[in-house]
This record gives structure tokens, C-alpha cells and sequence, in this order.
DNA sequence: CTGTTAGCGCCTTCAT
DNA sequence: ATGAAGGCGCTAACAG
């Protein structure tokens, strides 16, 4: 009794065909309702359970979906994975989560691992941009894999994407200091190579010419997400001859270093020196002094990239319906930025 | 060119059987170097990828492992996935996420759609207590499918389990508050159901006992992990006759609504109130006013439940070497509790 | 309505 | 050192 019950075993213990069986489990109208009972009631009493891995070979299609991205344990990835998931359960596909740490040979090998594993489709968030890279996403498509990027895209022919207004929000969030009266506005950036970091620094900059502002390269500082890289930033604008008087930094984590570092300093905030963060983790809002920041809908994110997913598993075979859909997003504005 | 290739497409290509393809690919000793490199090189150039589906049909063994979490978009579980998922990258097992919400209903369909899917081993931190689910999870250990809980256990023959000493640290937490000169400990605490919660309560408890401090029913407060539930505990905490002067929380969220509670009411912290919290949520190092807290070492928690689930699979079969691994975890004192 | 057959892609005896 | 055959569990023709 323990071991896994097949169509078979139900089928000898009725002395009916594995096809009725399987007929009668699926539900097929052309059986009649006795046995369909029978079977089922059988099915229930050994405990069968349909092995989906059969039905995979078969079908072709293993219900599972992929997702990779660059590690799981940061509230934004975690949390579009959380709406994927959402989606996805409705649908029956289950999800297989790949971490590339961010690691170029990782990233490939998770792709390659999840086309063996015949998922029905991958999403992804790229960690990184390289021409192997390339190659290897241009094999998804060609295979007819299914494949949607998530905030971190890469402008692939047949491959859709689901992101933010970073370029608007980048913008807006630039303008908000400037009208909280800031005027040398400094910006701190991450992997240059990455489009969500080119478009908010590009919205950046484009606020300050627009405002007539001097746009100054000292004040673009490129590094990391993290608190360090926050109060290295600080270190070195307060260094410059004319250091700024706020920050949009494209991190979180890094506008809480800065912060920290000011606030060492003796710097008051707002007062004295406004900040703005992106991408609303948990703690912008708990801070004594809550840091402004945007909020990047990563759930919402996640839901969509699963539908535009879904859709185009339908759809297989069909045209290309390449899919770019752009979320707004919101800049919320607290106290680190409010001089009122 | 783009359909994907199988051995059979190799072996056509290369006049020889399919067989020997087979075992050329897994580098069989029998097969001679010539052809062995030959169809290595076929095989790449045609762009062959094996199909883990069949393999895992053939095999019995899928190489996926489930894991049932509460949800994936809260610090402690994606940080144990994170564990999870890099002890097992190396040993090519993939991990399927299922999330609950908390949903007993959910976690059955969970449970039974990974056994479905052929999973070889499932990792869960358990959301409910029930009889039903009880029922479902010794199915599972029936059909000898590997099973290890982690952090929200149950004590169910068979299964092993990876949780820290709730107990201990709950005990030394209390120590601490008492330490700081703090006389009336109240306790937040979550579901009583699960192990967990009943653990760090029983230490709390012991610990204010042991140090002739009087145990009111009254200090103690069940609820929810959620700010709101925090500031709750902290009203009606302050309504009592006798209110106390410190909190243990079994919950980081909860610790941090009462410390808004408390200080939008003007009580110092720590001067007139100590707090501690539990998890060592991101936030809670972050705050100008650090909070005390437990670190869970969840990414440690997830590699010891991979380890153990990986020997369990070795031994499939074997003798049930019931494992329970306990991990010893760390106070960390911070400002909301340190009056020097 | 139901049984027979065949095949998804792979590996592994059993032959040779 | 290699080929032929069979089967993992399931379903979809194709027959009745």
C-alpha cells in the first residue's frame, strides 16, 4: 500500500483497460458514469495520485514554469517571486526558482538547467549583460521557449518584458528635490550596463538641465547597493570643492549609508541636505527619519510578467507578440525629503 | 534545427544506435574514445540538451526538491530558501517554491502537488496544525518521500527537523530585560499552536519565574506578526493596573508597532521601557534606535536542512534516522534594550 | 462506451 | 564495443 499506484494498478483491480482508467480520471464524457465512479472511488481508496512526470514526457508541457534572479533573500525580488507565484498557482504551474548571485556563468547554467528540465516558459530578471549571455537567451527563443524579463531587461527580438517608468519616476524624484529648494542635486547609480540604471540616471540628469541646474559629473557616484557604498558616496561629494545638497540615489540601501554618514556629520536632514531612495524597502518607512524613496510594485511586477508569461504560452507557435509593458510607479515622498 | 533534438537524432546522424549514444553521453567506460568523442561533439553541435523529464521518469528520481514555506516575501523564509538553495546548486537539485498563506487548504495542495510532481525530498516550515494535514504529511513519510521541517515543526515520527533553541534564547532574552533592571515583562507572542511560539513563551516564562519576578497572564498577548499588532499589545499593556516595564516579542513587526506605541507616548525607551524583538528583521539594525532582537541564522537554518535532506535521500530506504538539529542562536543587544 | 496499440526520451539488461 | 528490446506512467489515435 505504500508504494505509488499506477493507472495500472487501478485498472487490474477492476479488470478494465489503463485507457478506461485514464479516460475516467480525466474525465471523459464518453465514459459512462458507473465506471467513472468506480474508478474514481478506487483511485481514492489506493491513494493514487497521478504522476505528472509521465504527463509531462507525453504532453510535452512539465507545468513548470522558471524563474531566475539574482538572489531571492532582497524584499524586491522576493516579493515579485511572491507575485509570480500568485499568478501561477491558478494556472497549476509551479515554480522553479533559480539564484545566478549575480555570477555570468551561474546565470547561463540556470537557463540550461531550466530547458532540461523543459519548463514551459522562464522569466527573468538579467543579472548580467554579455554577449554569451546572448547567445544563450537567443537559444530560449529559438527553441520556442517562452521568456519574459522582469525589471532587469535586456532589448532581445520575440522577447517581452514587464518594467517600470524608471526614466519618469528618476525624473519626478529629481524634480521633487529641486522644489524642495535643493540645487545641486547628486545622484548615486548602479551597473551602468543595466537599462533601470541608465533610464533613472537619464531621468536624473535630464530634471536637472531642465530646472537650469548645472549637471555636474562629480555628482554621479556608480556603485553598489549597499550601506557602505551609501556613505562612500558622502565621503566623497562632501570632498568636492561645491558638494551637493541632496541625493536620489537608485538604492535604498545606499541612501540609508548616505544618510547615516550625513547624520554622522552633523548634517541635518531634511534641513540641510534632502535624500531620496528607490525601491520602498521595508525599512524607508520605519526610520525615525523615513526615507523618501519608489516604490517599484514589485508584486504587481510579478503578476504581470506571469500573465504576459501565460499569455504567450497560449499563444505558442503564433506570431512573436513581443509584450513591453511599462508600470507606473509611485515616488513617496516622507520625511527625509520634506522641507515643506 | 530548432526542435530539440533526442539521442535517436544522434544516433541517426551518426549510423550507430541509440544505446550507444546513451552511454557515450554518460560516459560509459565500454564505449570506445573515438566514438565517444564523436558524439560529443554531434551532440554539441546539433545543440542536444538531455531531457530530464524522461530521465526522471526513467530514473524515479525528478532531482527537484519542494519547499513549503508560509510565504517566500518575508526576510526569514527567502533568506532560509536562500540557504536551501545554494547547498543543494551543488549536489543539481532544483528547488519548486509552494507558498501557503497561512492556508491549511493550501498547504495540502501543496504537499500533494509536489508529491505529483515526483519531488525526491520536501523541505516545509509548517503553517497549521491539524489533523487533516497530519494525515496528508504522513502519507507523505509513507510513501518514503524524505521529509525535513524546519523552524515551524511538527513532531511526527520519521520526520527529522532543523530549529533553533527557541527555548534558550527566549529564556536569555527575558535574562537580559531583568538584567537591565526591568521588574514586569510582558510577552507578545503568535500562534500557539506552533511549537515555536509555545517555546520561546515557555522560556520567557521560566526565566521571569527563576528570577522570583511575579508571572501575570496578563503580560502576555497573543496576536499576529504585524506593526498594528504591536501597538495593540502596547495599549493594552499600558490600560492594565500594574503595567509592565519591558517586552519580549516573538516578533521583530510586533516589537516595532509597541515602540511606536510606546514612544508616541512619550515613554522613553530604553529608560522607562526595554524591548526585544525577534528575527533581526533588516529593519531592526537600521532604526536610529536599534532594536534588540534573535537572529535566527535562517540562511545557516536552510544549508542544515538541504544537508540533512540530502543524506536522507542517500539512505533512501534505510533506517529512519530521525535527525532533530537544533541550532544555537544569538541575543543581539541593541539600543532599545541597553541601559548600560 | 471500452480495449489495443503506440510512443513521449531515456537508460539498461541481454545479447552479440 | 555495440545493437535490439523493453519499460518508466500516461494518453491519444484507432479500432471495435
Amino acid at each position: 500500500m505504500s508504494e505509488k499506484p499506477t493507472i495500472y494498478d487501478i485498472a487490474k483491480a477492476l479488470n478494465i483497460s489503463a485507457a478506461t482508467v485514464s479516460r475516467a480520471l480525466n474525465n471523459n464524457p464518453k465514459i459512462s458514469k458507473a465506471t467513472c465512479q468506480l474508478v474514481a472511488e478506487t483511485a481514492a481508496k489506493m491513494n493514487y495520485k497521478q504522476n505528472k512526470l509521465a504527463l509531462a514526457l507525453r504532453s510535452g508541457k512539465s507545468n513548470n514554469i522558471g524563474v531566475i534572479v539574482p538572489r531571492i533573500d532582497s524584499n524586491f525580488f522576493a516579493s515579485v517571486i511572491r507575485g509570480i507565484e500568485e499568478e501561477l498557482y491558478p494556472h497549476q504551474y509551479n515554480v522553479i526558482i533559480c539564484q545566478t548571485h549575480e555570477d555570468e556563468k551561474r546565470e547561463i547554467e540556470n537557463i540550461n538547467t531550466l530547458l532540461n528540465a523543459q519548463v514551459d516558459g522562464i522569466l527573468m530578471s538579467i543579472s548580467n549583460v554579455s554577449s554569451e549571455n546572448d547567445r544563450v537567451i537567443k537559444r530560449v527563443v529559438d527553441k520556442n521557449v517562452p521568456l519574459v524579463f522582469f525589471d532587469r531587461k535586456k532589448n532581445i527580438e520575440g522577447v517581452s518584458s514587464v518594467t517600470i517608468n524608471d526614466y519618469d519616476v528618476a525624473y519626478s524624484a529629481t524634480q521633487h528635490l529641486i522644489d524642495q529648494g535643493c540645487e545641486r542635486i547628486a545622484h548615486i547609480t548602479g551597473d551602468k550596463t543595466l537599462e533601470i540604471f541608465q533610464n533613472r540616471f537619464k531621468g536624473y540628469k535630464q530634471a536637472v538641465i531642465d530646472n537650469g541646474l548645472y549637471f555636474e559629473e562629480d555628482y554621479v557616484f556608480q556603485t553598489k547597493s549597499s550601506l557602505e557604498s551609501g556613505s562612500l558616496a558622502v565621503k566623497k561629494f562632501l570632498d568636492l570643492k561645491n558638494p551637493p545638497d541632496a541625493i536620489f540615489s537608485s538604492s535604498d540601501f545606499a541612501a540609508l549609508g548616505a544618510i547615516q554618514e550625513l547624520t554622522a556629520r552633523g548634517i541635518k536632514i531634511p534641513e540641510d541636505f534632502c535624500v531620496v531612495g528607490f525601491g520602498n524597502e521595508p525599512f524607508t518607512k520605519f526610520m525615525e527619519l523615513s526615507i523618501s524613496t519608489v516604490d517599484q510594485c514589485p508584486k504587481e511586477m510579478g503578476k504581470m510578467a506571469a500573465n504576459v508569461l501565460i499569455e504567450q504560452m497560449k499563444n505558442s507557435e503564433s506570431i512573436k507578440n513581443e509584450k513591453k509593458v511599462v508600470l507606473t510607479t509611485e515616488l513617496l515622498i516622507r520625511k527625509s525629503s520634506s522641507r515643506k
